[in-house]
DNA sequence: GCAATTCAAATGTCAGACTTTTAATTGTCT
DNA sequence: AGACAATTAAAAGTCTGACATTTGAATTGC
């Protein structure tokens, strides 16, 4: 592991990017232990806090974790799912507030993702699952609810939609395409009418979960993604015309 | 934003917290200042190098960018869809290769993935898409190509495919499932055979998304799916009886 | 043999100095 | 007045050395 320090990039970018290409191929397994932070400085010949930047760089992508104390050190990280979902989130959620991204878009791109874990989701789910979907049904159609904890069910129940297709790489995939959508989501807001059509839809698809309908469900997740368009719509244009 | 001093995480963490937070929620709009150093340090009553370490914690997450000078600084940083793409990839490859996710999970998600863009592309994909799909195809058959360069021109196939959908959203959250996967496929051998078969299902897959034709586009991902599974057990198993 | 103590290594934090980069300001010459 | 050069100031980047805190291991004492 090598650095120039004739570049014009930082050096601790350099110490960053060349420890994270030895753990990305595989070069540093989970859990060794990096050297101390002295001895990295004297390896790349620069000062401890030099090194000590690049580290926080690497743990605030969760590639390493760092632990006080005689034996502590910085380690090699085992990169949770826990960890990788909550990353996707925030970056996707970050992409789409700061890129424009239009409602259509961010819909077409959820909703397509989706259907492509109903036919799994119909195959595989638990009764576990099953029940989560139908428990979040029944907050959805509790009187005085929020627009904001609609919502929150909503993407619940997607979860578990998605959750039950039983594939972790999928879930993760779908967590930030699923979350980031609740701030737009929380854009609309929701009539009683809106909300009734909503939970009937989301009765559709959980009966086609449970009937083990891949078919019948991906219909279901069509007939919800063009009504959440339509409904998208009739809101920013009645807010347009308020104006 | 405030920080708590007599929490057990660290200052930077906090301060890195609290920062994202704001971001995030939209408090910061893009390419917003930060205050300086100095002045995050007298902020939240800490040292320099605290703040600096935080500071670097954002910019790995590309939430942040730096600049040097007069009239320099830490701006909060437009969420770029390149940068968002690199870092799927590296979320994803690590996720895959840290927890022992098998050859058939990543694979199906990948494929489920790409088969919910195989009709959005066939309706939308441009001249461009078409050419760089034939372009890779005609890689592919060349002789002497190694496998790792097979597995690259498979990549970029695939990416143009996924690009075709004309949905930025939807080849951000592909690139991480497509991308990831190589690192698995190349520790396939791939023999003349298996070669000239799968080229064969690029070229219907290629031959479909040209007709505009969404079914027949996503019959072929089916197959194609199907006989990596199968080819990857076949290898997996010839290397296993060889010890 | 076990418990308390001490020790040492490592990260976390701080303070202060110096370096480098960059843009604005100022000064000077044509 | 305008163009070019020199100065200046602000900010990030780096370095040094110190001290605080944490934590496991070694040592000591009984």
């Amino acid at each position: 592991m090598k650095i120039d320090p004739t570049s014009d990039k930082d050096l601790s970018a350099q110490i960053a990017a060349a420890i994270r290409d030895a753990i990305v191929s595989g070069a540093m397994p989970v859990d060794e232990r990096l050297p101390s932070e002295a001895e990295l400085a004297e390896q790349f010949d620069v000062s401890r806090s030099t090194v000590r930047e690049a580290l926080k760089r690497l743990a605030a992508q969760s590639l390493i974790r760092t632990q006080r104390g005689a034996t502590g050190g910085a380690f090699v990280n085992r990169l949770r799912y826990a960890d990788a979902y909550s990353q996707q989130i925030t970056t996707s959620t970050l992409l789409l507030s700061m890129n424009a991204v239009s409602f259509e878009t961010a819909c077409e791109a959820r909703y397509a993702l989706e259907r492509a874990c109903a036919p799994l989701s119909a195959m595989r789910r638990t009764p576990d699952h099953l029940a989560t979907m139908r428990a979040e049904i029944h907050r959805q159609g509790q009187p005085g609810l929020t627009d904001e904890a609609f919502c929150a069910s909503d993407v619940a129940f997607h979860r578990a939609l998605v959750d039950g297709a039983g594939n972790p790489v999928l879930s993760y995939q779908l967590a930030g395409a699923v979350e980031a959508m609740q701030p737009l989501m929380n854009m609309i807001t929701f009539t009683a009418r809106s909300r009734e059509r909503i939970i009937a839809l989301h009765g559709g698809i959980a009966d086609a979960i449970e009937a083990q309908d891949g078919g019948a469900a991906d219909a279901a997740l069509v007939e919800l993604a063009e009504y959440t368009v339509e409904l998208a719509q009739s809101v920013f244009e009645a807010r347009a015309a308020q104006r």
